[in-house]
RNA sequence: GCCCCCAUCGUCUAGAGGCCUAGGACACGGCCCUUUCAAGGCCGAGACAGGGAUUCGAAUUCCCUUGGGGGCACCA
């Protein structure tokens, strides 16, 4: 039987990297076993469903190139499956029509609690006689569908990354709704009815889910059919290990988009979070299918380090070919996209392996080539002790017409003016960057061009005799 | 309160009884190279939560403790 997942997030926010990860590995899972990768939305909580966080949510995928095989299937839209079988369930006697009110449960759960007990639903609408349902039900009460759970439920599942877990269902809860007064399905009954229906055969999702997997399996008993394996991914915390807060920074996924990060990035990152690769970290989506497998994924939960997706990311920017650079930088240049195609080529390439983020690039070219330089009074000494070397290379810079052959200046003013090495080259750095560390001089020159050169040098020496 | 999960360097992890004086990566510190560096190279510091048990031998198996996390809704 072929593999079938899907990823089932509920449309009430931006999609943020925890989510993301679990559509990760799905994602690979499915690639890797040439299996259907499904997309669901679970939008039956009207209240917290927005269009634009289903639309993010598509944005956000086809952004980092996990595309799914069948959907955008949204439950919305399902809501007669949920309830026929609900009605099917009520007919078979798992289910019964409960006429509790919201407020009068709320107020039972808190007195459990109080008083120190599990809260839990008490069960009393189980034992209204069929007379007393229809006087209820003429009355115009409205009602919510409760599965009503067996008295001896005990299950055990074979987690694929946990292993054994077992679970005494009366230990854990009280008959639960299925169906809401208001007609709409319940979480744990409209993922059992989909999955089933929809062929999954491996679920893959959050360690937050396994303690719904229990109340999910009493579906699938009562439905008859077989349930699929189960994959509880770690959660991924923040740094105190507590759960991700928006204190961490850029956690949802548009927001990192937004920073420039890299799709490749971001991808290679998540799938870091919780499973390992045998050598190399710095992968590509495809070596990620390759070498994916979601057995050796780690049962414990995995902190998010900014600091590590930085360098990731940067490990790809400096793996991209030129072209893709540019294209990939366009976003984030603004007004730099107005000069000229291969000007701003040789620019990106001549300080990529200084950017972590494609936000960092107009930034360094800024710094560079663009502001006006600044000099520190704290160059002051170093090219008072270079204006020799400034001089000549200057002089010879006005005479020379190809930059491209700039180092035989270089040498050449190096042999007229007898400096030399680190004394020679900083205070040309400085005087021509502006700073003390930057690209390397013989590509540097002929990017900022000969006038430039020309005017910085002139203003450093100005700057030396003040 | 009840149920469930987790536990190796600061972080991500390797490790499925002897190969472990515990390996790698990020971050950190130092050195080298280089005209400079935020690059590269080399080196360093840094961990098996605690206690029992099994075993000739345990990071690896079992139990307990402790700590962290998740769940117990007419949210998903």
């Amino acid at each position: 039987m072929s593999v079938r997942v899907r990823f089932a997030p509920s449309p009430s926010g931006s999609l943020h990297v925890g989510n993301v990860r679990t559509a990760l590995f799905n994602w690979l899972f499915a690639r890797k076993n040439k299996g259907v990768f499904i997309l669901r939305i679970e939008d039956t909580d009207v209240e917290r469903t927005f269009y634009s966080a289903y639309q993010g949510i598509l944005e956000d995928l086809s952004w980092l190139g996990l595309n799914w095989d069948e959907g955008p299937y949204r439950q919305s839209e399902r809501l007669d499956i949920y309830k026929s079988y609900a009605i099917r369930f009520l007919e078979e006697g798992l289910a019964y029509k409960c006429f509790c009110s919201p407020e009068e449960l709320e107020r039972e759960r808190e007195k459990a609690i109080k008083e120190g007990r599990p809260p839990r639903y008490s069960g009393k609408c189980a034992n209204l006689s069929p007379e007393e349902v229809s006087r209820l039900e003429a009355k115009g009460i409205s009602y919510s569908i409760r599965f009503k759970i067996p008295k001896d439920a005990y299950f055990v599942v074979d987690d694929i990354i946990r292993g054994r877990i077992e679970f005494d269902v009366n230990a854990i809860t009280g008959d639960f709704i299925i169906l809401r007064s208001d007609g709409m399905p319940t979480y744990n009954f409209a993922v059992v009815i989909d999955d089933y229906l929809m062929k999954i055969t491996h679920v893959i999702r959050g360690e937050d889910h396994l303690s719904n997997t229990p109340r999910q399996l009493l579906i699938y008993k009562a439905l008859g059919v077989e349930p699929p394996r189960f994959a509880h991914l770690p959660m991924i915390v923040g740094s105190d290990r507590s759960k991700l807060s928006k204190r961490e920074g850029s956690l949802s996924i548009k927001e990192l988009r937004e920073q420039g990060f890299l799709p490749e990035g971001v991808v290679n990152y998540l799938a870091l979070l919780g499973w390992s690769p045998k050598g190399e970290e710095i992968k590509t989506l495809d070596e990620l299918v390759e070498e994916f497998s979601l057995e050796e994924v780690s049962p414990s939960p995995s902190a998010y380090d900014p600091a590590k997706l930085r360098w990731i990311n940067r490990q790809h920017i400096l793996r991209l070919d030129e072209e893709k650079l540019l294209e990939y930088a366009k976003p984030f240049l603004g007004d730099l996209n107005n000069y000229p195609k291969d000007w701003l080529l040789k620019a990106i390439v001549s300080i990529r392996e200084y950017a972590e983020t494609l936000s960092d690039i107009p930034r360094y070219i800024e710094k560079y080539y663009l502001s006006d330089i600044n000099l520190d009074k704290s160059y002051k000494e170093e090219l008072i002790l270079g204006k020799k070397a400034i001089e000549t290379f200057l002089n010879l810079l006005r005479e020379t017409e190809d930059l491209s052959v700039i180092d035989n200046v270089f040498k050449e003013a190096i042999k007229i003016s007898g400096v030399k090495g680190r004394r020679f080259y900083h205070p040309i750095r400085l005087a021509i960057t502006g700073y003390e560390s930057g690209p390397e001089l013989v590509e540097f020159i002929p990017i900022l061009g000969k006038d430039r050169c020309i005017e910085r040098l002139e203003r450093a020496l100005k700057f030396l005799e003040e």
